[in-house]
DNA sequence: ATTTACTTTGACGTAAACGTCAATGTTTTG
DNA sequence: CAAAACATTGACGTTTACGTCAAAGTAAAT
């Protein structure tokens, strides 16, 4: 009824799936990013797909830009479920200010956008131009 | 005629134009990415508006991910006046894949502007519940 | 019961991108 | 022209995000 044994795997087999290595794996954990969900006697961490969710998250995050620290102040925003009361206010502002970084950002790179494809169509032109000439 | 005098500034007033330091701009000189327009006999570095848009052109090229070693290596794609025929198919090759990972970084930040949103006003909920009940 | 393959905890190493003196020279300003 | 503000070249320091041993224990496969 209740346990669905929750398929449990080993650092490197984690590290593959989630295409980094188990250094990285136990560096996270270091930082508090990422707990191993048990911790055999023989001291072997084991993981599941929970973890791996989580680990996805992180890489991520981190193609974002948000550095290691910056994600382990807000990670647990997707993860946790958030009943507790205490500090919602504060998680409240924490999520305003990374909204409002996110969209400066992504106004940076509109710009960004219609710089090259003006530099691509430029190119273009004296390509074009080249061509009617000599080549 | 000729000369519009073009308006020269020191390290600092560029480094305060493009928002760095004076040793980073000194540092991206080193790696051959930012050269002044002209060099005193006293040994200070001068700079116009042309290297203060090459300075934030490698701001940008920063945000997207690239290092200062890849940014020196296209860098010049940016500036250099597209007169030289050579290689103009691998310069647009260049500047097209820019710009798929412009859009493909863009939309990840769309999503994750959504995911922000999402999670603000899930909070906000349970906030308000938690006002009407006890505070 | 051995190999063989994995994993553990240190602990030192590294690459990138600057930060931060220090000692000294330069420019500007009152 | 003296003080304040700015710049120069070293050169060592720092942070981030891991890489890379080493020594030793554990698990899996034959």
């Amino acid at each position: 009824m209740s346990g669905e044994a929750p398929r449990e795997m080993r650092i490197g087999e984690l590290a593959r799936a989630g295409n980094v290595t188990p250094r990285t794996i136990r560096h996270y954990e270091q930082l508090g990013l990422l707990r191993p969900s048990e911790r055999a006697a023989s001291g072997y961490r084991y993981y599941t797909e929970h973890e791996l969710a989580r680990l996805k998250k992180i890489g991520r995050l981190k193609e974002l830009g948000l550095s290691l620290e910056e994600i382990s102040t807000v990670i647990d925003l997707y993860f946790e479920d958030p009943t507790g009361i205490r500090g919602k206010r504060k998680v409240i502002g924490i999520l305003e200010s990374h909204l409002r970084e996110v969209r400066r950002r992504r106004s940076d790179l509109e710009q960004f956008e219609r710089e090259l494809e003006e530099n691509i169509a430029k190119v273009r032109r004296f390509l074009a131009e080249a061509e009617h000439g000599q080549d």
